[in-house]
DNA sequence: GAGCACTGC
C-alpha cells in the first residue's frame, strides 16, 4: 500500500525567525555529518537524511536523572500504517533495525524495546498508554504529527498533554500540522514558538467555474472527457462521495471515452475507496496504459476516488484534479443521538489538500466544480474537527479514566456542545459506568479498558452472569468489524441464497454469530470464504479482534463460558446479555405497522439487509443509520418482558413518554405482578 | 428492499 511518503526535510529548509531554536533545544549542535552513527555505534552505510524526529533525537538528552534508562521520544500518527511505514524509514535512514532503537506502537502490534528511543505510534495508542502512565513519564518529548487532521484522539490529547506539561516541566511537545491555523495552534498552546517548513509541491493552477453546477456528478464527468479531449498527457483523479456514485461514473467515463473511438488515446478508469479489495486498490499504481498503436496517442489513467485520497493514499503522476466540492462527512445530533453521513461541501482546508494532489511530481491543474465566489464564500475554512462531530459516550468514559473529572472546565481546542456530553454522561449512567456524581465506578473502569463502544463492553462484561461469554464475544467482534457479507453486482442472488444459509430468524446478531462459527468450523479457509460470498478480510480481522477482547476478559478475571447449545437458554441468555448493554436502543412494533424506538420516539424501518421472519414485536439494534430513510441495523429479536427486569431504571414507567410501548409494558408488568401474587398464594 | 466518507483503540 502506498502512504504518502513524508517530506523530508533539511536545515535550509527553516525560513522562520529566531524562534526556531527555541523549539527544539540543540545540545551542541546537529551530528549528522559524523560518519558514526550514534545509535548503534556503526559507520553509516549510506547517506542519511534527515527529518524532525531525528533532529529531536539528536537535540535532547534522553537520560534519566539516575542515568538507569532512556527516556523516548514518541512521534503519533492518526492512521497505522502511516506509523508503521515512517517508522520503518526512518529506522533504515538512521541505520538501525526496526524494533529497537526506532519502532512502532499500533493496535495488535508493539514493535519496540527497551532500546527505543524513538517511537512512531497512532494517537489513539498514546491515548491508551495514557491510561497506565498519566504523566507519559516514559517520555521526554512528544511529537504530534498530522495535527491539522483533529482526529478525536489528537483532540483529546491536545487537552491531556496541556495539563501534562503543568505538571512535568522536563517535557517537550512538537505539533507538526499542515494547517493555516497557526495561531490558534500557537495561542492554545501557551504561545509556543512556531517555525514553517516550506512545501516541495509544484504549482497547481486552479480553475474555477463561472456558473454554479446543479449535477456535480455528470460535471465532473463531462470535466474529464473534456480533459482527456484536450489536455497534454497527465493522469486524472475525480473526487466523488462513495462507492456506488464512484462505480456508477467508472462506467459512464468508459462508455464515453469508449464512444469517441480513435480520436482520443485509450484510458485506465479505476475505482478507489477503502472497501475496496487491496488487490483492486492496488491498481491505482499501475502506469497509464500505452498508446495503442506506435507514436499514437497517450494513454490516461483516471482514477475516481472518495476522500481517502485525499489523505490516506497518494498517487503519484497525478496532474489534474477535479474537484466538485462534496464529501460524505459524519455529523451528530445529540438531541435524537443519531450519527449520520451526509453528503455536504467540503472546506476550504480540504479544498487545498485536494488540488496538491496534482503537483506531486510536476506542475498541475485542479479544476474546481464550484465559483470562485462559492469557494470564498460559503465554503467554511477548515473541516469541523472530529470532536464536534461525534457521539462522545466513549470518549467521555475515556476522559474519566485518564483522570479528568470536570469535562466543563477541559480545555478543549473546539469544546463540544453541552448536550453532547450531558448525552454522553446520561448513557454512561444508566450502564453504569459512572455514579450520580460523575464519578467512574468499578465497572466504568473495567469498560474503558475495552477497545469498544461502552454498550458493547457492558454486554461483555455482564455476559459471564448469562453463562454466554464465549458467544457475546464472538459476536462484538463480528459487529466490531466492517461487514462481512459480500454481494458482488453480478452474483446478487447467490450472494442473498449463501447469506440465507447463515441466516438466524431471531436475528441479526445471530446470525453473525453463525457465520463465525462456520468460519471456525471450516479452518478459517479463505476458499470456503469465496464459494459462501463472505470476505475473508473481515472475518481474520473479527478473529484478531476477538483474541484480544479474550485477552482483557482474562485480566479481569471475567470467565469464558457457554451454555450447553442444545439447551432451550441457549438463545435466551444471549439476547438477555446483550439487551444488557442495548437496552437503549430498544424498538417496538406499533399497531400502525412501524416501529417506533423506545423513549425517543422515532419512526424506523428494520434495514433491509436484516434476517428476521417476521417482524418481532421488540427488537434491540446495534446501529440507527439516516440514509434514505431512517434505518435499524443489526437487528435481533428480544422479549418486552425482560426489559424491566435487565434495565429497571431505564424502563421506570413513571419516567416514560407516552407511547404504545409504554401502555404493552405496562400491561406486561401487571400481568407479571399478577403471577407473582398467584404464585405466593399457591404457597 | 438498501448500502459502505475515513480513521482509531
Amino acid at each position: 500500500m502506498g502512504t504518502e511518503r513524508k517530506r523530508k526535510v533539511s536545515l535550509v529548509d527553516v525560513v522562520d525567525d529566531d524562534s526556531t531554536a527555541k523549539m527544539v533545544k540543540t545540545n551542541g549542535g546537529l551530528t549528522v555529518n559524523n560518519f558514526i552513527n550514534r545509535w548503534n555505534r556503526k559507520p553509516y552505510s549510506q547517506r542519511i537524511t534527515t527529518q524532525i524526529p531525528q533532529f529531536v533525537l539528536e537535540a535532547v538528552d534522553l537520560e534519566t536523572r539516575d542515568k538507569h534508562r532512556k527516556m523516548m521520544v514518541a512521534c503519533t500518527q492518526p492512521r497505522r500504517v502511516a506509523a508503521l511505514s515512517v517508522s520503518r524509514r526512518v529506522a533504515e535512514e538512521m541505520d538501525v533495525s526496526i524494533g529497537e532503537e526506532v519502532g512502532y506502537s499500533i493496535r495488535f502490534e508493539d514493535c519496540s524495546s527497551s532500546r527505543t528511543v524513538l517511537k512512531y505510534l497512532t494517537d489513539g495508542m498514546l491515548l491508551r498508554e495514557a491510561m497506565t502512565d498519566p504523566l507519559l513519564e516514559r517520555y521526554k518529548v512528544i511529537i504530534l504529527d498530522e495535527a491539522h487532521e483533529r482526529t478525536l484522539a489528537t483532540d483529546l490529547l491536545f487537552g491531556l498533554l496541556k495539563e501534562i506539561l503543568r505538571n512535568r516541566t522536563d517535557l517537550k511537545l512538537v505539533v507538526m500540522s499542515a494547517t493555516l491555523e497557526a495561531e490558534k495552534f500557537k495561542s492554545y498552546f501557551f504561545g509556543a514558538p512556531l517555525m514553517k517548513v516550506p512545501g516541495r509541491l509544484h504549482p497547481v493552477e486552479i480553475r474555477y467555474e463561472k456558473e454554479p453546477q446543479r449535477e456535480y456528478l455528470e460535471a465532473a464527468i463531462t470535466k474529464v472527457v473534456e480533459i482527456h479531449t484536450k489536455e497534454p498527457a497527465g493522469d486524472i483523479l475525480v473526487f466523488l462521495t462513495g462507492e456506488e456514485e464512484i462505480e456508477d461514473a467508472c462506467r459512464k467515463i468508459s462508455n464515453k471515452v469508449a464512444n469517441l473511438g480513435e480520436k482520443v488515446g485509450p484510458v485506465k478508469v479505476l475505482s478507489l475507496y477503502s472497501t475496496l479489495p487491496p488487490a483492486m486498490q492496488q491498481k491505482i499504481f499501475e502506469p497509464a496504459p500505452p498508446p495503442v498503436k506506435e507514436g499514437g496517442l497517450p494513454g490516461r489513467k483516471i482514477v475516481v476516488s472518495t476522500n481517502i485520497a485525499e489523505t490516506s493514499l497518494t498517487i503519484d503522476g497525478i496532474v489534474y484534479v477535479i474537484d466538485p466540492g462534496f464529501a460524505k462527512q459524519k455529523v451528530y445530533n445529540p438531541r435524537t443521538r443519531v450519527e449520520s453521513l451526509l453528503v455536504s461541501p467540503i472546506s476550504k482546508a480540504s479544498a487545498h489538500q485536494r488540488s496538491g494532489r496534482a503537483g506531486r511530481t510536476q506542475p498541475g491543474k485542479c479544476y474546481r466544480l464550484y465559483t470562485e465566489i462559492s469557494f470564498s464564500n460559503d465554503l467554511q475554512p477548515q473541516t469541523y474537527p472530529e470532536i464536534l462531530r461525534s457521539n462522545l459516550a466513549n470518549t467521555v468514559l475515556t476522559l474519566k479514566k485518564l483522570g479528568i473529572d470536570d469535562l466543563v472546565h477541559f480545555d478543549f481546542m473546539d469544546p463540544p456542545a453541552p448536550e453532547t456530553l450531558m448525552r454522553a454522561l446520561e448513557v454512561l449512567n444508566y450502564l453504569g459506568a459512572i455514579d450520580d456524581e460523575g464519578n467512574l465506578t468499578k465497572l466504568g473502569e473495567i469498560m474503558s479498558e475495552f477497545p469498544l463502544d461502552p454498550q458493547m463492553s457492558k454486554m461483555l462484561i455482564v455476559s459471564p452472569e448469562f453463562n454466554c461469554s464465549n458467544e457475546i464475544l464472538s459476536i462484538s467482534a463480528m459487529v466490531a468489524v466492517p461487514n462481512c457479507f459480500i454481494r458482488p453486482r453480478d452474483a446478487q442472488e447467490a450472494a442473498d441464497e449463501a447469506k440465507a444459509r447463515f441466516a438466524h430468524i431471531d436475528g441479526d446478531h445471530l446470525t453473525l454469530l453463525n457465520v463465525y462459527h462456520a468460519y471456525k468450523q471450516n479452518n478459517e479457509d479463505p476458499s470456503w470464504c469465496y464459494e459462501n460470498f463472505v470476505n475473508h478480510r473481515a472475518l481474520k480481522s473479527a478473529d484478531n479482534v476477538r483474541q484480544q477482547l479474550v485477552r482483557i476478559m482474562a485480566r479481569f478475571n471475567l470467565k469464558l463460558c457457554s451454555t450447553y447449545f442444545n439447551s432451550r437458554d441457549y438463545y435466551v441468555n444471549i439476547k438477555k446479555a446483550m439487551l444488557a448493554g442495548y437496552f437503549m436502543q430498544v424498538a417496538h412494533l406499533e399497531r400502525t405497522g412501524h416501529y417506533l424506538t423506545v423513549k425517543d420516539n422515532q419512526m424506523v424501518q428494520l434495514h433491509p439487509s436484516n434476517c428476521l421472519d417476521p417482524k418481532p414485536e421488540w427488537v434491540i439494534y446495534n446501529e440507527y443509520v439516516f440514509t434514505s430513510d431512517n434505518f435499524i441495523r443489526t437487528v435481533t429479536d428480544i422479549r418486552g418482558d425482560w426489559l424491566v427486569d435487565i434495565a429497571p431504571n431505564y424502563y421506570d414507567l413513571s419516567n416514560f413518554p407516552r407511547c404504545e410501548a409504554k401502555q404493552v409494558l405496562d400491561r406486561l408488568y401487571k400481568k407479571r405482578e399478577k403471577e407473582k401474587d398467584e404464585a405466593r398464594n399457591r404457597k
